[in-house]
DNA sequence: TGCATTGTAACTCATTTAGTTACAACAAAT
DNA sequence: ATTTGTTGTAACTAAATGAGTTACAATGCA
């Protein structure tokens, strides 16, 4: 019994049982009751209502009798039925989300943004926006590389980090900062919370983005103060 | 609050209260916890535990502060990632499950099918898999309707209705029934089973498919005996 | 200072799913 | 016909999850 496959069931709407039956009877291609929970671990008394539920899901055919005769509709079948629900599902949801969102949403200045997707997601809307200039603070060689087609469509771009050499396989121009003025980035403890910053990016003079973990959490900050972008900028021609 | 935007999100695996604060925010872009609250009706001390939920899944953004701001990510890009993400699942899942399926299963002659779907699927395959002669017994025009494409592509193709006006319009040459012999197809209860068939196809005098409606539920019986199947024309031939 | 709002933590209740027990219906074998 | 094992149904308990509530500390505001 493949664990990957039952989770992978799981995962669009199935529960254990099922996806443990339907899986098992995939394998054997035609059974019985008896050796689908023999196989599968479902138990026994239970095989019965569980087969019967994929049956009217669609997953699973079967011949009355004693005993009763069980076959897995083929895989790729269901499958593509199963996505082509799915996404009908999301095309309406889309559709029904973005007539609420009709009014434009007045946007404040400053946002933090959780999840790793969301990170991504915004630093490429970030990087998206740009107009000419884009300054970046970074000791991540990692971030670099993530968003590497995107920085390379921007025409002004000055990138400072901690130490040249982690970066000299990038293919970007970076220069190094004043020794001492490192620290800024540096690993700290403040009031008990560890905060590492991975990488600032200022957009224009007009916006800019925070990447880092801060308590342990990964977050970036969004920033659309003009003045905090000048700010910023400030600190850069000072650590040239 | 429109409760068919929750069911499609909750069907794209959110619960209740995380549907319901999403939708809301996605409709007033930003709002504070109290907000939300208010408006999706999520009890005021559950709002922020679901609020990080979906800032962790990457649904919503957030800044803190007191109140602590939050804002729905855009709706077409959340929903394109979802969509993404199920897709890679049914895919992985798919060719998972076609490896388990390498062995060809033997298959019994009798088969029956339940769901809705099922039916449609078996129906299509067996009509895809007709060589050359088809013959139908049938009493529901929207049966031939719902198959019109594959019928059109069988060679050689006979049908028998019970009454020719019913069918005209379909573009079928049908002939109908001798007097009489339609009370083989009319509804009939059985040992307190009402049963109503609505079709019989023949493929090829090899196999044969009866689809009908039996103890109230939706049935396809396919039976691949090409004994059974000359019986059945046989019977064709009777009620010419 | 008092008072409402914000936020956290823990609880209860209901529903769903996992796993069990008891037993009737049936088939085969002595 | 009686025993024995299998097939199938029904109902139960236990665990997990989600819905809805209560209590209270922290914060901000008059």
């Amino acid at each position: 019994m493949q664990e990957d496959i039952v989770e992978g069931l799981r995962k669009l709407g199935l529960t254990e049982y099922e996806a443990k039956a339907y899986a098992t009877l995939v394998g054997r291609g035609e059974a019985t009751a008896r050796e689908v929970h023999e196989l599968s671990g479902v138990p026994r008394t239970r095989i019965y209502d569980i087969l019967k539920d994929l049956a009217t899901k669609g997953f699973v055919e079967y011949v009355e009798g004693s005993p009763t005769y069980y076959r897995a509709v083929e895989p790729d079948r269901v499958m593509e039925r199963l996505r082509d629900e799915l996404v009908a599902s999301i095309d309406r949801s889309t559709s029904e989300l973005l007539s609420l969102n009709l009014e434009a949403h007045g946007s404040s200045p400053v946002w933090c943004v959780r999840s790793e997707w969301g990170i991504k997601n915004r630093v490429k809307d970030f990087l998206g926006r740009v107009d000419s200039e884009l300054i970046i603070f970074c000791r991540s060689p990692e971030l670099l590389r993530e968003y590497k087609a995107e920085l390379g469509k921007v025409e002004n771009l000055r990138i400072k980090v901690d130490k040249k050499e982690k970066f000299k396989d990038l293919g970007f121009r970076v220069l190094e900062m004043k020794a001492g003025s490192e620290r800024f980035f540096k690993d700290a403890i403040i009031d008990g919370i560890s905060s590492r910053i991975d990488g600032l990016m200022i957009s224009d003079e007009r916006s800019s983005i925070v990447i880092g973990t801060i308590g342990g959490e990964r977050l970036a900050i969004i920033i659309k103060l003009p003045v905090i972008a000048l700010l910023q900028k400030a600190v850069w021609e000072a650590l040239v």
